[in-house]
DNA sequence: TAGATTGTTAATCGATTAACAATC
DNA sequence: TAGATTGTTAATCGATTAACAATC
């Protein structure tokens, strides 16, 4: 019972980059592009674009091209940037708070209700105008305010008892800077990882696989 | 001139969550494993855990598994982490300071050895102990301190500029966290990007394709 | 109408899975 | 030796690219 089916993890990776170019596009005034246009600009082939767009309907017009900010607003709501997600951040240490801080929720279709940590030296401070909530009252805060996801952003050794926590009480959507594998333990839950370190991990081999001396 | 030739993404991205496991099984003691049963760990087909390893080499003995600790050792070199890259840091706001602050870089080949910014509040401020210098002083430290990577943590409107002044300074390995494409500009250049809005606007995808209705 | 460019089918390419001989 | 499990080749599956008829 999936809205769109069939799409493959690829073509939705792409996405957020349309979404972007597109962006970028209309900053610039530009009202009509070319799939093949857009392939010179982003790096690709005209024909993959094509492909992926007609994924979700057929938004171009032959002769003419695609009109970007009609396409913009097709992928825009193809992305589900215009729903209002509840989330609640978990762990506002340095990264969390950049998280909280740094993001625009609301243009991604997401809305910050909730902040929360362990730290007695945090509870009570403010991000965002959002109060750092002692997370012993995660229970009675998401029992309270509909939770639509959860944003992890602590240590790995406390992530899956919250997790557990958070899956009893109904929020099974996650976004997980955490370096612990949430699918692994249940199998109805939606996560999308920031693996900051394996992605350092993947940059350092770039680099070494390119200046190292074959051996 | 590769080290490892034709490796494809898919296997290079695996590497840092194979590693992540190995370490998790050094940690429980356990020395050694099957193919079969990391598969099942990971939730990946012993076949594609086989073909990965064998892009460098055969690291099992037949009818015995893996060693887990020699594995982990090998895909750690492999990743290049007994490098030493020394990175710059560009931008100390929110995300500049919560990777600095947050990522071990010693155990991912990297040394921090300068961050820069151009506000005068953060200036002269240390994080980790590593002074937020002026980022007009960007070209003369990077001659005096040799510097392999620079991490971006600017916004997108900063970072041409400032990208343009590391090419020239030779800099051409890039960890990427601005919203802005540098592979677009240059192409003898290493990049490995988080594009933390393109990761939310993915899960933003996944909740929506699986709540809403089909219309 | 003629030119341009899409939507879509077919061909190719690459990645994953299956199978099995080699061998510890 | 017998059992287990690898390394590797072959088969399948999926994603990308190419081609072109449809059509604006």
């Amino acid at each position: 019972m999936h809205k769109y089916e069939n799409i493959s993890a690829p073509v939705i990776k792409r996405l957020p980059r349309y979404y972007r170019f597109l962006g970028e596009l209309i900053a610039k005034d530009v009202t009509r592009i070319s799939s093949r246009e857009l392939s010179d600009k982003m790096g690709l082939t005209a024909s993959q674009i094509r492909q992926d767009l007609n994924c979700f309907g057929g938004f171009g017009q032959q002769g003419y091209g695609y009109s970007v900010q009609s396409l913009y607003n097709e992928i825009g709501h193809i992305l589900g940037l215009d729903h209002l997600y509840s989330a609640v951040l978990i762990g506002a240490g340095n990264l969390g708070k950049a998280v909280a801080v740094h993001m625009s929720f609301e243009k991604r279709g997401f809305k910050l209700i909730g902040i929360f940590d362990n730290d007695k030296n945090k509870i009570g401070t403010t991000i965002r105008d959002i109060p750092v909530t002692d997370l012993d009252e995660l229970e009675a805060f998401c029992t309270e305010h509909h939770t639509d996801v959860a944003i992890f952003c602590v240590p790995k050794t406390a992530t899956p008892e919250i997790a557990e926590r958070l899956y009893r009480l109904g929020v099974k959507n996650y976004w997980n800077f955490s370096h612990y594998d949430l699918s692994i333990h249940y199998s109805d839950i939606i996560v999308e990882n920031v693996h900051l370190n394996d992605s350092l991990m993947i940059l350092c081999y770039k680099i070494s696989d390119a200046n190292d001396a074959p051996n």
